[in-house]
DNA sequence: TGAATACTTAACCATATGGTTTAGTATTGA
DNA sequence: TCAATACTAAACCATATGGTTAAGTATTCA
């Protein structure tokens, strides 16, 4: 099946949601309780704690309970991995950037089929055999 | 309300599937046609184009249709804009680290408790007033 | 002790997401 | 021209997501 990483799936998809920034960011302040970290936002408190819910099983946040308040501050890891990924992708995007228009406007071939065009073959396709599916 | 930015949501959205991720990984190799990405995938056409449109509407893919067969090809901006906000971040969490087994472990008072302690204030409810809901 | 505070849990809801199958349409090539 | 190819569109489905309200529990403080 496909190359999977449950990590930069929970990561981004923390990422994807503007509470969930915003809740980021405001622990950048230090750590917050659950009120302090609702208190910006239009939502009730258990909104907010399923937020933070979500960015501690994405390893963005640990808690900690003190008497009947419960503190969030940042933890570290995963960000790193979700931007080397980024990263990794920034000489195709910049590259692809240069041949955008190239390729939206007047070269109507792309690398691929000029390629196996060359190799004097016919279209590569590379899903010819179906699969079989479950269910 | 809350900051917002529609492309992070969407961009950090489109990366949080593999599936996803696993189309932009094969289209570093150049550009390609809806069945050539489809190939690899346990899913049918339909689920592919589904997540290519999304990869299209987070800015990430850019597509062209050729006869019959549509071409796709990673697309430049967003994933800067995302790469930025994530190491906007880096020195945060890695301070986090450094102070993540105090404050899970020893010290039971996060920074923003013991600034007001030391003001001599009460604890600083920051959403002491209710907001008035939709709904 | 008893009221206020700060969560916590549960049930519920609407919409989004990620997949399917089926039945098309438009192009291509023998 | 006619069959095969490559998408495309629509209807459908299960589950996830992002929110709500209501009714708890556990702590704290006067």
């Amino acid at each position: 099946m496909v190359k999977y990483s449950a990590t930069l799936d929970s990561t981004f998809g923390a990422l994807a949601d503007p509470t969930r920034r915003a809740i980021l960011a405001s622990l950048t302040l230090g750590g917050a309780s659950m009120s302090d970290l609702a208190g910006p936002h239009l939502m009730s408190l258990p909104a907010v704690m399923k937020h933070v819910r979500v960015l501690e099983k994405a390893g963005l946040v640990s808690q900690k309970k003190v008497g009947r308040t419960r503190f969030c501050q940042l933890a570290p890891a995963p960000l790193k991995q979700a931007e080397d990924w980024i990263a990794q992708y920034r000489r195709f995007w910049e590259g692809a950037f240069d041949s955008l228009e190239r390729f939206l406007s007047q070269d109507p071939l792309p690398e691929r089929q000029k390629e196996k065009q060359k190799e004097n073959q016919s279209w590569p396709h590379r899903n010819r055999s179906r699969k079989t599916r479950s269910r």
